[in-house]
DNA sequence: TATGAATGAGATTTCATTCAT
DNA sequence: CATGAATGAAATCTCATTCAT
């Protein structure tokens, strides 16, 4: 679920490892990466010196905390392709389990920075595309069974989910979560397959995400 | 369509104050409000010091971005309510004229920091109320003309905008262009009139906005 | 004799401080309490960062020196008052030992900024109150023994004592010296029980400095 | 009284001059010679462009400040001696006048740097002199009255001044105004022709003040 | 000529990263 | 190994001075 395992690690070495990585993911999601890296030391009660000995640095933090996302959602759609009886069904479990994708997609596509660091990194390559290829198959599952709009590809998919999981900060959580929650349901409306508006270009597949 | 001019303002100086907000807007639009203070004065052709003579400091810059912004996109609701034919249209057309929008909300909801810092703002306060009445207004009458589900309000409109626009950065523009354009559309399928999902909770009106 | 201890800081870190503050009350007493921070910390022999993390801000700095110095002026009216056979001579030792005092009478009193600083400081308050009392003591004291004109009260010496621990700079340091000699010993004549001038007034206790 | 009149001035041109060298007075005195010069300009009720078209730079202000206050102390200085019966009255009535003397004294030697730029003056260093050979003149005539004590020379008078000069700022006016009087009745009660003690080292003469 | 806007050098302050304890 | 102190480069901000209006 985490990454990179290179040599073992010592029981508390991997449990600062993981405190650290939690601390960062809550504090990167809340107010950014740009956060002072003593304050992610601080959340994790570690020392300064021991973030920097995990991590040797603020981009390899960012990275590890990515991976570790992709991977979490990874295995919720794999999870949930397995156990819901359509892939309509699969697809919209894993728009309403979003808001662990939150982070990845925050980290990935909101400061051009993060994206850039993020765009690197294999592992994280990887993993995304392993994702879409998950994300593919409900796709065309769904199509298949006639649920989902026909001129619709997972990268369409993909970027209505990347909107939808900027989760919208600063008001009420009762609002926050309903807002969410009606958001999904008007776009799962907007994707059934129906007259509607014919879309406008062509479908985005998951070669035009980069 | 700016804002605050206390005092008139000699010709120069009204001058340099605009390009400022134009460089600062452009700028945090790209790389967030967290850009060097001089990096926003060279773009705006002017040196440090004029920026901090016309603003204090960083929030005081942001928040007159805001204030400019959310101007122009109440010109652009009021210019669509009253050259479009049906409120419906209204609202499309300010859904897709939603690209100057994207600072405005950027610069609200992005970050928790600038929302702090805008949540204060009395002028933008009352613009953001300005804007959603004449939401509510479209809202209410395409309802009436049948065109717009019943069951949503202009605070659901305005949540719905404001996800989609945190523009996704990062991948070539044709893709954000496109993509674009397709969730929006997508969005407008799923507000149509029509069977589809009834959504849960309760219309979220403005005031459920804070 | 310094202040503040909170937790006790480690022996390099400690000894960084001290450096800090002698370096701060050596350059503060030369060049008033505006020069750059980047000054006191090459004086210190530490980079700013160093500085900063000790004392937040200038006035952090200021304070600690005041408190640093009237720790020590404290101690010296305790010792005087202690060792010296009478009140009068414990007094007459404690103006001249008074240059130690200059500082924190300079920084207390000089700038209106400064002193505004250190008039907030609770610790620094206790001090002074602490001094004055002291100082009552002798005064008390010296009056009981018929050496002290019965017309003053401690006031009215501390008083006296900021006016000459003003330290006259510019000049060649023998003159100084010399001009600082010469000048408490006319005070001390002054202050002895004698027919002279009837003062105006009333006696100024210690009541009378905020 | 004040200085360097070159070519007469235009009235309105000589007004602005007044009230900033009377503004800069009044503010240098409160909060030192560092203020910024745009608030200068603004107590003086003129531009900053003014004011510099008037004085080239702080240190002219400076300059033009303090030869405006000498003169006004050599006037009073004049006068006192010219009307009070004996040299020792019109010494009296120059210290008790002293707070005029305020200022000047606090430029000439609150800081150093303020005093470097003071001491290069060819206007006020013969200013400086001319108050003085007026000042010895007291002091020689005193003593011969057998008022003064014999062992000590203008030098000592006038830093005896300066001390006091340094007014104590920042108590009630009531207890600054209390404190001043009854301080130099303790300094004059010093200065008095009497035993006392022996005063150590040599007279300071006007020679020594450089 | 008076004004106040613009400039940029320098001061303050923050923080990523290194390193002694 | 963990810690938190030290460092200095980079950012923020201020202000003396110049210059367009």
């Amino acid at each position: 679920m985490s990454a990179d395992p290179q040599v073992p690690l010592r029981a508390d070495a991997r449990r600062n490892r993981d405190q650290i990585i939690a601390a960062a993911r809550s504090i990167f999601s809340d107010f950014g990466p740009e956060v002072p890296m003593e304050e992610i030391a601080r959340a994790a009660g570690v020392g300064v010196g021991t973030l920097y000995r995990r991590f040797p640095d603020r981009d390899a933090l960012i990275r590890a905390v990515a991976v570790d996302n992709f991977a979490r959602v990874l295995d919720d759609a794999r999870q949930a392709a397995e156990q819901e009886p359509t892939a309509w069904l699969a697809l919209v479990r894993l728009l309403h389990q979003s808001v662990e994708l939150h982070l990845s997609v925050q980290l990935a596509m909101l400061s051009k920075k993060a994206h850039e660091i993020l765009k690197e990194d294999p592992a994280i390559a990887s993993l995304r595309d392993e994702l879409l290829v998950e994300l593919e198959a409900m796709v065309r599952g769904a199509q298949r069974e006639g649920t989902l709009r026909p001129d619709v590809a997972e990268g369409d998919v993909a970027l209505l989910f990347a909107l939808l999981l900027r989760q919208l900060e600063s008001r009420s959580p009762e609002v926050t979560r309903l807002s969410t929650e009606r958001s999904i349901a008007i776009m799962i409306d907007g994707l059934k397959a129906q007259p509607g508006t014919p879309l406008p270009g062509r479908p985005l597949s998951r070669h035009d995400i980069h």
